[in-house]
DNA sequence: TCCTGGCACTCGACTGTAGCGAGTGCCAGT
DNA sequence: ACTGGCACTCGCTACAGTCGAGTGCCAGGA
């Protein structure tokens, strides 16, 4: 029942010669490839055992074998050695990072440098607005019964929306109502800011209490409610490497995923400190994305998590560089986001 | 030479039958589903004619015959009936539309509704700014020597930038900064801003000109060259419709086209005013889109033009209903725009 | 002149057969 | 506990044969 040593070898190199070939292994071109220092005939009896176990499996009778999910699982856990970048990949993601001049360009960089360098397609969350506090706000008239809202987060966020006031609105009701809100709720973070908002409304003096309803509402929508997660994808044309072998032929509920924002805020928005998350096929909750593998951590400046990052590929990648790509550019956008 | 009226009705049925069907049309099959009055024969030598003149081609000796990018560009031209949108198609694009709080909101959900409704890749792009003008600039400081720089212009759209100013910089002087900017830009269009930026240098007080200065930069950057073109996709997974027969067994190329910005502003960006192109397989510009034909068209309020619209699919598509469909949206659209 | 029915022909799709070879499981021997 | 040997499985490829949709051409008729 237990794997002792040799078969736990035996795992990783067929793990490693599939990924690296995308075809079933055979006992011979194992022995052949890894220096195991026994004959093919002891590695097929350990295989059985493996394949009893549940780690790998014979697409047909008379093939090599496969890694299953669950094999993929204890190669990660327990056999994967840590990949260190390479000096080449270090520069690629310094080049790429530094000269952003805005969360925008920071997030758009970060997410083509991760499908550039993992080859797979990459997930970038914007700071979550929960996990941001409030800078500044704006009130900018639009015409007289309309204003624009606009939102600066200390995480570089900015969210703006339209507010239609139910009178028209002098300017200097403008001035006022900016400070009021500035004065309560900057520095706060975004999710304790609901009941301060109801206070603006309860202490507004009665000209301004019209007025002040209305922005809270929109003010809730705009901070809690509406939960404006953003989420930038990039490398979707890296789906189509591997031929159609990879997603056992079709890309399509892969795509169809992959539009969906609630999908992608599940797969990588789960953020738990500092962890490095890997879901490998069947781990997946959502069901169009049991062919496919999901790596993804959390990022922020110093220890502080503000988003997730990832990417996503086929159970067939290669856990420990894709690990050490994601973990990696996790840090660096970290860094990047702690000087500001 | 000439193409007689049974020789143009004759095409008309192999495009309107290849399109449903997908597969190669015969001469029997024709004469079965069409009302065309005369036999097979006859149908054959009529065939044997429009192959010659590169409307159609045979796959193979022995097969029917397919449409050729030539076939469906006469088809588009002087074939295709208009066809009006159902009850139904008017009815989701008012449901999906009204309740749009923001830009933001309008189009992501008018891409996501061209994407359902033509069961295509949809793409929108944000009103150009270059077609913007300035509504209002907001200063707002960030740090001792930082601020974000705020425009929101009269389309609706809003971009924020940060400026790192030379050294630290007093409220008042932000306020100066802001009032100066406001009065001199408001209402200008984006495109004819550059001078003005320049003017404002020039005439600033020499107590504020280096700021004004690194302002400038910042500012000529944020609204003009960058140009800063937004454009929201959707669809994707219907790619994938059609299992591989369309766009010629790869979506590879498509799919990286789709991810290059610069492609698709060219795809749908360049609008004449108020035309709507069809660009049929071999006619695109873009290499990886030979496979691919696009109809798109601008839309804006009244009769100006702020951006651009449409949809990407197989040659292979239902043209007169695609076309109905990308001109119904975008006028609605533009209504929307209108009201604002 | 134009259309039609008939006919021979082409060629892709499908089916069935056969041989090859990678890979396996099992067993007896060390 | 490992190894060499051996029979067996079965997917893959090649090849031959059949079928049928579809064509081009031609001679006859309106």
């Amino acid at each position: 029942m237990g794997l002792d040593d040799r078969k736990l070898a035996v795992l990783r190199a067929i793990v490693e010669d599939y990924v690296a070939t995308q075809e079933p292994v055979g006992s011979k071109a194992l022995v052949e490839r890894h220096q195991l220092g026994v004959s093919p005939a002891t590695v097929r009896n350990d295989m059985a055992v493996l394949e009893e176990e549940g780690y790998i499996r014979q697409p047909h009778t008379s093939a090599g074998r496969v890694p299953t999910d669950r094999g993929y699982r204890l190669f990660v856990d327990r056999l994967s050695r840590v990949k260190p970048l390479s000096p080449a990949e270090r520069r690629a993601i310094e080049r790429f990072l530094v000269g952003a001049v805005d969360l925008d360009d920071v997030v758009h960089r970060t997410v083509r440098l991760l499908a550039q360098l993992t080859r797979q397609v990459a997930v970038v969350q914007y700071p979550s607005l929960a996990r941001s506090s409030v800078r500044h706000l704006e009130l900018v008239p639009i015409s007289t019964t309309r204003l624009m809202l606009v939102m600066i987060a200390d995480t570089g966020r900015v969210e703006q929306r339209l507010v239609e006031m139910p009178g028209p609105i002098p300017a200097d009701d403008v001035l006022d109502l900016r400070r009021l809100v500035n004065e309560k709720l900057v520095g706060t973070r975004l999710s304790e800011t609901p009941p301060l908002v109801q206070a603006l409304v309860d202490e507004a003096t009665p000209d301004l209490r019209p007025a002040m309803a209305t922005l809270s509402t929109v003010l809730l929508e705009t901070l809690v409610e509406r939960h404006e997660e953003r989420i930038a994808l990039a490398g979707t044309a890296n789906l189509t490497r591997g031929g159609l072998l990879d997603f056992q032929g079709s890309l399509r509920p892969i795509l169809e995923a992959l539009e969906e924002e609630v999908v992608l805020l599940k797969l990588i928005g789960e953020v738990e400190p500092s962890t490095l998350r890997v879901r490998i096929g069947d781990e997946n909750e959502i069901d169009n994305l049991r062919a496919a593998s999901v790596v993804s951590t959390g990022y922020g400046p110093g220890s502080t998590i503000v988003g997730g990052l990832g990417v996503l590929g086929p159970t067939r990648m290669d856990y420990p560089g894709t690990i050490a790509t994601v973990r990696a550019v996790a840090r660096y956008v970290g860094d990047l986001l702690a000087q500001n």
